[in-house]
DNA sequence: GCGAAGTTGGTGACATGTCAACTACTCCGG
DNA sequence: CCGGAGTAGTTGACATGTCACCAACTTCGC
């Protein structure tokens, strides 16, 4: 076993950074559209998703699959969403073992109440923050690390 | 209330890109780092804080200020590592009001067994995938954005 | 010194996520 | 058509984080 090859500076502050951008950024995101719209970053991806497909409903399990959750994390979060009458199940016509997730009126009306303000936050926290060349940056160096790991299924 | 800026593609595909790292990013990490150490990164965070201080030891409220972490969470969290051994708290001599958190023989061992792992795992899916110019320009946002974030406490 | 106000850390109730079964169904070779 | 392998989703037990509140202590104005 050789001496690792540990970070360098540069590296290690862009590392640290990376890090605590990642925390500061979740929390003041999410703190911002609870208190405006009363959503989550949860409850709000998965309303989003819905909002952008043809009929506003999705199998669960490719919906899992395209916001990177768990089966079970989604059918828990659906439950709870359920509740408050955001989505709904319905039964799969294809599969009966399947159901599918719906958007209700009310969900409808609360992602399209909450996005101004969501991508706004957005705005003010990250992007017009950052230069042309950096959003670049960041699109092309986060594509590649997606990739990577998405090829990647243990190591 | 005007239309609001919704981001441009380019925007979109930074935006979507980071959140997509972000969330396979540290699913990876974690996994390797809890396969290879059975440390958690949460737990790998404190006791590497710990590690690099003086004396390997702190105060409670100045570990949870590093770490961005609430008070609350940094309790619990010590509160479970010090039952496996890792961590152990001490009565405060300046201020009885206050505690400190050590890290013990067996955490030492902890941190310097899993370090050169998970250098070489932040290695693997980050950093030897950038750029020097990535790196660099990783490192400048993130501090940019930490620092708006850091001088705005609430808005 | 004293009492109000702030700080420190701990705690319990609760929200959310993970993991490992489990049920019900589909698919496929023979 | 049957039986076993695989898949979809649900569930319960448990790990972790948040929030509100509390007790103990410090600090500061008077």
């Amino acid at each position: 076993m050789s001496e690792p090859r540990w970070l360098t500076e540069r590296e290690d502050r862009a590392w640290r950074g990376y890090r605590r951008m990642r925390t500061l950024l979740d929390l003041q995101l999410g703190r911002d559209l609870m208190r405006e719209s009363g959503l989550s970053e949860a409850d709000y991806d998965v309303l989003s998703g819905l909002s952008e497909t043809e009929g506003r409903k999705m199998r669960l399990s490719e919906l899992a699959t395209q916001m990177l959750w768990s089966k079970s994390r989604l059918s828990h979060h659906i439950t709870r969403m359920e509740q408050r009458g955001l989505v709904r199940r319905e039964e799969c016509s294809e599969d009966a073992r399947g159901s599918v997730v719906a958007l209700t009126d009310a969900g409808w009306n609360a992602i399209v109440a909450a996005a101004p303000g969501h991508v706004a936050s957005v705005r003010r926290h990250l992007i017009d923050l950052l230069t042309a060349g950096e959003i670049d940056a960041l699109a092309a160096l986060s594509r590649r690390v997606v990739d990577r790991l998405s090829g990647v299924r243990a190591e």
